[in-house]
DNA sequence: TGATTCTGGATATTTAGTATCCAGATTATG
DNA sequence: CATAATCTGGATACTAAATATCCAGAATCA
C-alpha cells in the first residue's frame, strides 16, 4: 500500500478541521506535515477526481472537501489513492510450459479457479472492513488524543 | 502481491499430485509451468523455512510437502512468502512538520490511532478469509476442471 | 496586469520485485 | 571413494513500480 493513503487521509481531516469556507492550498497541507508539495498535490488530484475533494485554482483556491467527513469511508479514500487494481494479479501459469493442457479442451480461466475465488473473496473482506470505518470517526478518536491540533492547524492557517 | 504467491501455492498442488514418496526437484516444478528455476527455487526455500515444506539435497532429492494439503491453508502459503509485513506501514506523518505538537505532551503513537486501527483490522479480516480456505480444497476444484492434470504431471515427472 | 494555484504531462530518482549466478554443503549412486 | 545431482544462501544484475521533481498551460482573484 502506498504511503499517499496516509497523506489522503491526514489531509481531510485536516481540511475539516480548517473550517468549511476556506480551501487550503496543497503546498500548506503539504508543509504541515512536512511532505513533498508537488507529490501531495497528485494525490490530492486523485481525492479530486474521486469526488472527495474539489479544487479551484487561483489566488483563495485550493482544496476543500466536497461532502461531510461522515459520508467518506477509509475504502473511498484508499480506492481513490491506490486505483482499482487489486492484490493479487493472476498470470495463468497453468497454461504455460509442459504443465499446460490442451488448450481446446480446458474452457478453464481465472474465473474458475479455486485460488482466485478465495483471494478475490479475502479481498473483498478487506474492502468491506475498510468501507465500514469512515473519516469522521477518525476525526473524532484524533480529536479525543490532541484535542488542540484543530486549532494549532487554524492558527497556522491564519498565520500564512 | 508478488507472483510467487501463486507458483508457491501451484507447486505445492503438483507436489501433492505427485505423489507422497517422490520428492521432486525446484528445476523440474520451474519447466512443468516454465517459471525461472532459480527464481522459483528461492520461493520454495521460503516453504521449508516456514515448515510448508521438506527439502533434500543431492539425487533423488528437491521438495517435498512437510504436511497434508489439507492442513496447509492460504495463509500459511502468503505468510511464507510474502513475509510478515502489514501492507499499511504508518510512517508517522502527524509527528512532523508544524503539524506536530508537542512531543512531550503527545504520547500517542502508532498504537492509538484510529487509522492504523482499521487499516489492521481489515487486514485481520484477509488473513482470516485467507486462512478458511485450505489447500487440499484447491486441489479438488482443480482435479474437478483438469481430471487428467495429476496423471500427465505424474507421467512428464516419470519421463525426466 | 500580475500573482496564485490547480492540471496534467514529462522526466528523474529511489526502492522493491524479479531474475541470474556462483561457491559451498549434502546426499544418492556406483 | 568419486561423481553427479541438488539444496543453501549470498552477491549481483535487471526490471518495474513507487516516489519525487519540473514545467507549460489554464483558471482565478486582487
Ligand atoms: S489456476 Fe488459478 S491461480 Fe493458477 S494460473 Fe489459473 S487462475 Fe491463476
Ligand atoms: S495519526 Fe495514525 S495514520 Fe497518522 S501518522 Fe500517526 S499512526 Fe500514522
Amino acid at each position: 500500500m502506498s504511503e499517499g493513503v496516509e497523506w489522503a487521509l491526514h489531509s481531510c481531516v485536516n481540511l475539516a478541521w480548517s473550517g468549511p469556507d476556506r480551501a487550503v492550498s496543497a503546498a500548506r497541507l503539504a508543509a504541515w506535515h512536512d511532505l513533498p508539495a508537488a507529490y501531495l498535490n497528485k494525490q490530492l488530484q486523485a481525492l479530486a477526481r474521486a469526488g472527495i475533494l474539489t479544487s479551484s485554482p487561483g489566488p483563495r483556491g485550493g482544496f476543500r472537501l466536497a461532502r461531510p467527513l461522515a459520508s467518506i469511508s477509509l475504502m473511498d479514500v484508499v480506492a481513490a489513492v491506490e486505483g482499482p487494481e487489486e492484490a493479487f494479479r493472476c498470470t495463468e501459469i497453468r497454461r504455460r510450459g509442459p504443465g499446460a493442457g490442451d488448450p481446446a479442451a480446458e474452457g478453464a480461466d481465472a474465473a474458475d479457479c479455486a485460488v482466485a475465488h478465495a483471494m478475490t473473496r479475502a479481498e473483498l473482506a478487506w474492502r468491506r472492513a475498510l468501507a465500514a470505518q469512515n473519516l469522521d470517526e477518525i476525526r473524532q478518536q484524533a480529536e479525543q488524543q490532541a484535542p488542540e491540533a484543530a486549532g494549532r492547524l487554524r492558527a497556522w492557517l491564519a498565520a500564512q
